[in-house]
RNA sequence: GCGAAGGUGGCGGAAUUGGCAGACGCGCUAGCCUUAGGAGCUAGUGGGGAAUACCCGUGCGGGUUCGAGUCCCGCCCUUCGCACCA
């Protein structure tokens, strides 16, 4: 009777092996080759589901295989502690924020030990202990003695909910990244770090991160958002300066109108006694407008006339200031100057409220389209303009023309030939002409615009509600398309700067603008300074004293940590709401003083733990420096993709600032980084009922009200309640089990379903391999012969190329591809074929030995308490992380024979064995395929066009 | 709208550099074993077809090539990110 293979029992047994052994302790300061991996530390909230382990699975693998290779690996864990949720949770529970997560931290270690996935230990940190936090607020003041931590008043984004101010990046589509409530503007004095300073370094940096994913580098780059061009400066009748950014100097004559943000400091100055009620209007609406409504680009475009008027530095036309919502205070300086010929925005703005739209950019195709309607042209017109190459159709609506580039003078010509008395028509695109009985008139000025409209108006009585030339040719369906375009171009109507061209308009513009000192040069970022103060409880205070006579005055460093008050828990609180924690002492000049009462973003714990890790019980300092320089960048992050901006733009921004300061010689944290898929399954909901457990489904029916239920894939979350627990998983497979499936159920960068059936089958190839283990276990333990490779039979050869081709790939697979699921599949073919040896009375002892001791040395990272078990059963008595990873051999690797498949005309009709000695060479290889005998018959009476042969691969025939 | 990734059997996926499409696993079918289990073993499993002939087949339509899942052009769909960014 064979013995089965008991998870329990085998787990049970090797769990705190590797902890004792102390296997997965780093040497901080041995030399030989180093490893820093890295998985983002979590938030201790709740228990962990096997979509979680997922993350750290793929760490211990990688972990154990270096270890393996022979380096001196560093994979630690800590907890990012402080922060909203556990307050939350806190909250709801009438508990300590503390006890909340000390507890789920508990939890969660015992559940990495249940994986089997092991830690450095002795470096564990939790950002929510003052021995941590003192070296955050260390962070802060380092940071403002360098100018990179400041205070300033600003409106941020308050949310009412969480009942504290948020970073810009914390406010996603609109709504507080958290809760989902839209925050509140509001105008508050707070403190930034200078991330700015550093937004070129954070973008070209990004270039030199080939180990990241590009995915995440350009959502970096679109965060960042440098966009360069030029700062223009404009100025009121009343003198004032209007300073507006545009990326598009080269259009500046085309600036019929400004449009300020409803929130810009001068509209107040701007705005015009007989326009201050309609602004004042507009601008209470727009700041009760939710953002959400104000950034639907579907919406109309609103905006009222300040009565007020600029300069237009550059045409010196007097343009009129408009207020809309569509301009954003937060953006560049808050004021554009509008180009509406060669800015989509501007364009349905201008047309909206009638405002002059002036083409000063040709379009680099030079292309143009006129429209005669019906009745405008004399007989013979189109007959004149295909007589000269022009493509015309005619329709009964008129004839429209399509113009290449140098045919609009001479269609001009035709065109006043023929024109009827009191009719017009136009030229749109590369030239922008109306065409009257007397002259052609070029929409040139905002004067030629009213001149060309009032004569229009004059012919067609029908026009007498336009406002604009525009305007009237938009009223023409066939110009659709034409009226508009944002191409770079040849500048036109622009004075000197006429015919000057593409990339140079921008260049020889800003230069002038330079020159005269109406502009300069400019690059503008999307990035805004980092708001880190909150108005919370569970964070770190921040480190600042206010005092009547010295003003702002950091906590001097040996008065670190400024505690956090230990006080009882009665709620939703901020430090301000503890009475006496703001009392304190000036440290400078010793009279009374007031703390700082905010915490710290929790963002700022987790920008820079990775250094702490290097020496997590140093007294004295935060990190010790040589040591950091050692083991960083580090070596392999890995994490999901949720932290693509946040995390790691403000930990590469501490990076850089610390190395600026001189404490680190590397300026980018993370070499490698690697995001990791989420892990789904199936979720139920009722349309009444809302989500339903799985456990509660009934024939796809709500328990409560029989309803139909919704059924699609989420990613795991409480919330919907669709997650996996582990025990479920390894109470009745083990954690070997949900380890091999997690691997295996697809490519770690994407998302994956989770299937019981797909536990299954890893847990039935685990009980194939032990019952094949055992069987063979006597055997391989009682061998003693070394592998001679030259007496094995085909069989015995064929095993032994199949386990060296299983090695190369399995360690490719880890090292390189992180492709853990084809490496789990070539596990499994060399098992296969492994049985298949053993089965047909495979006699090699020494052959069957090694392949089931590297089998289970290279199946070992994935299915760590498997292994060491099997490992003890076939004889061995050290541990597994004591034995060498295998190698393969490239003498193994080679083979006599090869199989070569020939296609005809492109098909694969046969295949032909052919030894490699031959196969490796091209013309020998088609000499024989050509001389081989199934070919021949197959090529009887056909003509051989073309051979073309591939060493080692392929031979293709083409015959006719 | 912009950007990125993706689309391959009934399902998860493989094919790493232009060279045998569907490895491996799930599911399914048939059989064996068995006091029956969510166990094991054997064989089969992209579609059509008696066939081991042959034809078709990697979202759709073109193209390059002896040869295309892979490269090029045009389109459709899905997911994600950004979104009035001047």
């Amino acid at each position: 009777m064979n013995e089965e293979y008991n998870p329990k029992q085998v787990e049970d047994k090797w769990r705190d092996f590797w902890r004792e052994q102390g296997f997965f302790r780093a040497k901080t300061e041995a030399g030989g080759k180093k490893f820093y991996y890295l998985n983002m530390f979590p938030y201790p909230s709740g228990s962990l589901h096997v979509g979680h382990g997922r993350n750290y699975i793929i760490g211990d693998v990688v972990t154990r295989f270096f270890i393996m290779r022979g380096y001196n690996v560093l994979n630690p864990m800590g907890w990012d502690a402080f922060g909203l949720p556990a307050e939350n949770a806190a909250i709801e529970r009438g508990i300590h924020p503390r006890n909340w997560t000390i507890k789920n931290i508990a939890a969660a270690k015992e559940q990495f030990r249940s994986w089997g996935i092991e830690y450095d230990w002795d470096r564990e940190i939790t950002t929510c202990l003052p021995d941590y936090y003192a070296w955050t607020q260390w962070l802060f003041l380092k940071l403002y003695e360098n100018d990179l931590a400041y205070k300033k008043e600003a409106a941020v984004n308050y949310c009412p909910v969480c009942d504290t101010v948020l970073a810009n990046e914390q406010v996603v589509g609109g709504v507080c990244e958290r809760c989902g409530t839209a925050p509140q503007r509001k105008t508050m004095k707070q403190w930034f770090f200078r991330i700015t300073a550093y937004a070129d370094r954070l973008v070209d940096d990004l270039d030199a991160l080939t180990g990241w994913p590009e995915n995440v580098k350009k959502m970096q780059k679109n965060w960042i958002g440098r966009s360069s061009g030029a700062e223009v400066l404009f100025r009121t009748e009343d003198g004032d300066e209007i300073v507006v950014f545009t990326t598009r100097p080269d259009t500046l004559w085309g600036a019929t109108f400004m449009v300020l943000a409803p929130e810009h400091p001068l509209v107040d100055r701007v705005t015009t006694e007989e326009e201050r009620a309609a602004v004042e209007d507009y601008r209470e609406r727009a700041a009760r407008a939710s953002d959400i409504d104000r950034l639907s680009t579907e919406r109309e475009k609103t905006g009222v006339f300040t009565g007020g008027y600029a300069i237009n530095p550059a045409s010196e036309e007097k343009i009129p200031i408009w207020i809309a919502d569509y301009v954003l205070m937060a953006y560049g300086t808050g004021a554009i100057m509008a180009v509406p010929a060669h800015d989509e925005r501007d364009f349905a703005f201008a047309l909206q409220f009638g405002l002059p739209i002036i083409p000063v950019i040709e379009p680099s195709n030079g292309h143009a389209e006129s429209f005669a309607a019906a009745g405008t042209m004399a007989d013979g017109f189109g007959a004149a303009l295909v007589a000269d190459g022009i493509s015309a159709a005619e329709s009964a609506a008129g004839i429209r023309v399509s113009l290449e580039a140098g045919q609009i003078d001479r269609y001009i010509e035709i065109a006043r030939e023929y024109l009827k008395p009191g009719r017009f028509t136009a030229v749109v695109g590369a030239r922008f002409a109306v065409i009257l009985e007397d002259g052609v008139y070029d929409l040139d000025s905002v004067r030629s615009d009213r001149e060309i409209l009032a004569r229009l108006q004059q012919l067609d009585p029908a026009l007498a509600g336009a406002r604009t030339v525009m305007e009237v040719l938009a009223g023409i369906a066939e110009y659709e398309g034409f009226l508009f375009h944002s191409e770079y171009g040849t500048m036109v109507h622009s004075g000197r700067f006429s015919k000057v061209a593409g990339a140079e308009a921008r260049a020889k513009v800003t230069e002038w603008l330079e020159e005269t000192g109406k502009g300069r040069g400019a690059i503008n970022y999307r990035l805004h300074d980092w708001l880190i103060s909150r108005q919370r409880y569970w964070g770190a205070p921040i480190p600042i004293i206010y005092c009547e006579r010295c003003g702002i005055v950091p906590v001097p460093e040996e008065d670190l940590p400024v505690l956090l008050p230990d006080v009882e828990f009665i709620g939703k609180m901020g430090l301000a709401d503890i009475p006496g924690y703001a009392e304190t002492i000036c440290p400078r000049c010793n009279s009374p003083a007031r703390r700082d009462t905010d915490t710290m973003d929790t963002f700022v714990d987790s920008s820079w733990y990775y250094l702490r890790f290097i020496s997590p019980q140093e007294k004295e300092r935060p990190f010790v420096v040589e040591d950091v320089n050692r083991w960083l960048p580090v070596d392999q992050y890995v994490g999901g993709v949720e932290h693509a901006i946040l995390h790691l733009l403000y930990s590469r921004f501490i990076t850089k600032a610390l190395n600026d300061m001189g404490y680190l010689d590397f300026n980018e944290p993370f070499i490698r980084l690697f995001t990791q898929g989420m892990v789904c399954h199936t979720a139920y909901r009722c349309p009444e009922h809302g989500w339903i457990y799985p456990q509660q489904v009934e024939d796809g029916r709500c328990p409560h009200c029989g309803a139909t239920l919704e059924t699609a894939n989420f990613s795991m979350s409480k919330s919907k309640r669709n997650v996996v627990a582990p025990a479920e998983i390894i109470d009745r497979y083990g954690a070997d089990t949900e380890r091999l499936y997690t691997l295996f159920m697809g490519p770690p960068d994407r998302d994956i379903e989770w299937s019981e059936e797909g536990v299954r089958g890893s847990f039935r190839f685990l009980n194939r391999v032990f019952t094949l283990v055992i069987a063979e276990a006597e055997r391989v333990a009682a061998a003693s012969e070394r592998l001679n490779p030259d007496v094995l039979d085909r069989a015995g050869k064929d095993l032994w190329r199949r386990y060296h081709r299983t090695v190369r790939k399995v360690t490719e697979d880890i090292e390189g591809r992180f492709n853990f699921n084809t490496a789990v599949s070539a596990i499994m073919e060399l098992v296969n074929e492994l049985a298949k040896y053993v089965k047909e009375g495979g006699e090699d002892d020494a052959l069957v030995r090694e392949v089931i001791q590297g089998l289970i040395l290279i199946l070992s990272p994935f299915t760590p308490f498997f292994c060491e078990e099997t490992w003890r059963r076939i004889g061995n008595t050290d541990a597994i992380l004591d034995q060498q990873w295998p190698s393969f051999s490239a003498m193994a690797l080679k083979e006599a024979m090869r199989e070569i498949p020939v296609q005809i005309n492109g098909k694969v009709r046969m295949r032909v064995n052919i030894p490699t000695t031959i196969s490796s060479d091209s013309e020998a290889l088609k000499a024989a395929v050509l001389a081989a005998e199934s070919v021949c018959d197959r090529l009887a009476g056909k003509e051989i066009i073309n051979v073309i042969a591939i060493p080692d691969k392929l031979v293709s025939i083409v015959v006719k």
